[in-house]
DNA sequence: TTGAAAGCGCTAACAG
DNA sequence: CTGTTAGCGCTTTCAA
């Protein structure tokens, strides 16, 4: 509820004019008197008007106010990407609306839909790891609302994207470790049907295709919910730490397996990186803090966010249909630290 | 944009009834007959109907969305504290607008006007850590605007209040200090302005108080921006560290002002907890794998978030003007790890 | 240059 | 039980 409850009504009364000249005056339309204009907004400063929005998004048919869909907020990467967005949208006069999937298709679907119910002006998404089939999106798409993906894209529908540079981001990290001295390097990653899955694991396997290392199948392994569930995690290691060909190394591909892969390697007692390296994607500050300190492949969540959000806007703004789409692509960093030392040295 | 442009009216075309009836029909208002009623629910489902948000808003003076004010979103505990303000709001059919201060006082002012500009229905609030003066809420809350404080709150106004139980947390991680042999315990807390600040104060100060230890002033220092600076943190330690009563352990008062402080520890290769413990308040689930593990305080951000959103929405749909008001004291956990390891054990 | 009037989609008082 | 009408606050023709 607007607790300042002036309206234009107030000011033509007060100014004994009509309240489209008002109206006109507070828009500086060419077709009002300057002398008018400036009675107009001296009276609606001084008496503390205030448009109402609700009225102006009826009229006009926007809300001024963005979706967003991201797995959970309670994450590093994700509350990052949530900051930047929010940043430039309130800049620029746009609320957001932000939704959470927890991975689950059913929910992404939900939250779309209640998105559009609210009436959004356009829709800022990373798809959930469940996510096969994107003809929830596909119908607004093609009904006119912006979409910009960020993260976790999708190919089947044209439009922005913005992401990190997953592939290079994954390569360098890998070529890290082999520099290192590790050559049995197992990747932990999310489900294969998100994006960033596939860039990573392309990243990882050219990597070991350059140092001449065969990619072992059985050093690769999903986690369906991303991680979502501790067990899929729990499972996936121990698969590896207990298989008669123990890798020295692993790679994790996001911000919750490697955190919750560290956290087990500790409640196991596995030393790190002696018994086995670690290297990881993850946006947590408290990387260079940890037990041992963490080698990790970061994403400009900030940036991402705003970047995406800029793209949106620009689509919701245009005067004529978007036709040129751009995919953004933001370089990542790979910070070496203890957990991916090089093998037999002592520290 | 609403991209299912169905409305009231097409449905009354349809069936060739008004759209006042449709709308009744819709509402289930007893004055519709069954049978029309069928026909209507039939009729909406199947071309698709889904009320207009804004015109509803319009109509009611209630735009369903509710502004909240924190000083960051990328942080553990306000991310968690979102995300449960988040959860409750949707499955009541609310949206949230959420704003950051970055704990600036003009940022939180500016803020709360934007918030008001609009047409929020409710306010859930955490003050900045420059915020001595709140009559920007005051005249809101006169106006009858239903607001809801959170974390960092404010005598100054009478309304509902959700905090963690920072006394006893401070209170309880001061005693373990104390137990664990550390008798030189310096607490590196945020502005003195914010009440959480002086709620933690004066656990640590009973702890000491019971335990025969005299309070040393020089022991406690200040952030006024509660972190936001490294400078300040790494001014407040430096004080300590090299000061000639050197404290032996350190029990800091908020998330970021604990993982800086641990961070500098190590930049200046301090030792814990042998040169000096270290026990603070933070929401990180990765305190058990820094190095060493983290002794903490934990506070339920995602039940504080949640009991917060609950009370704002009774208030705002409360019928009868809400006049008792309650503060409810969510339990902190204590969690004792290395960084505070008894003095003198040698691992 | 200004004003009257219609209408965005929905609701509610009042008639019928 | 159903329809007519007016109006939430604002914008936008169109007419004066």
């Amino acid at each position: 509820m607007n607790f300042e409850a002036v309206t234009i009504k107030d000011i033509a009364r007060e100014l004994g004019i009509s309240p489209s000249a008002v109206s006109k005056a507070l828009r500086d339309s060419h077709e009002i008197s300057p002398k008018t204009k400036g009675l107009v907004l001296e009276c609606a400063q001084r008496i503390g008007y205030k448009p109402n929005p609700m009225a102006q998004s009826l009229k006009r048919g926007k809300s001024k106010s963005i979706g967003i869909v991201v797995s959970t907020i309670d994450n590093q990467f994700f509350s990052q990407v949530i900051n930047g967005i929010e940043s430039v949208a309130h800049n620029n006069g746009y609320n957001v609306i932000i939704t959470q999937t927890n991975e689950s298709f059913e929910l992404e679907k939900l939250n779309v839909q209640h998105l559009t119910f609210r009436s959004i002006d356009g829709l800022l998404i990373s798809l959930s790891t469940e996510t096969k089939n994107i003809d929830h999106l596909k119908d607004l798409h093609k009904k006119g609302l912006p979409i910009v993906f960020f993260d976790r894209t999708s190919d089947e529908i044209e439009t922005h994207k913005v992401i990190a540079d997953n592939f290079n981001g994954a390569y360098e990290a890998t070529v890290q470790l082999i520099k290192a001295g590790y050559r049995k390097i197992a990747h932990i990653t999310s489900s294969v049907n998100v994006s960033i899955t596939t860039e990573r694991l392309k990243g990882y396997q050219l990597a070991l295709e350059e140092n001449n290392i065969e990619l072992n199948e059985k050093y690769i392994k999903y986690c369906l919910h991303g991680g979502k569930d501790l067990a899929e995690i729990e499972h996936a290691l121990s698969e590896l730490l207990f298989s008669d060909d123990r890798p020295d190394a692993l790679f994790t591909a996001s911000d919750r397996i490697t955190t919750t892969t560290l956290a087990l390697l500790h409640k196991l007692k596995f030393k790190i990186p002696d018994d086995i390296a670690l290297l990881g994607f993850t946006n947590t500050q408290l990387a260079a803090v940890l037990n041992p300190s963490l080698s990790s492949v970061y994403q400009p969540g900030i940036e991402m966010g705003k970047k995406a959000t800029e793209m949106l806007i620009s689509m919701i703004e245009s005067k004529r249909p978007v036709t040129e789409f751009e995919t953004v692509i933001l370089p990542t960093q790979v910070f070496i630290r203890d957990s991916s030392k090089p093998v037999g040295v002592i520290s």
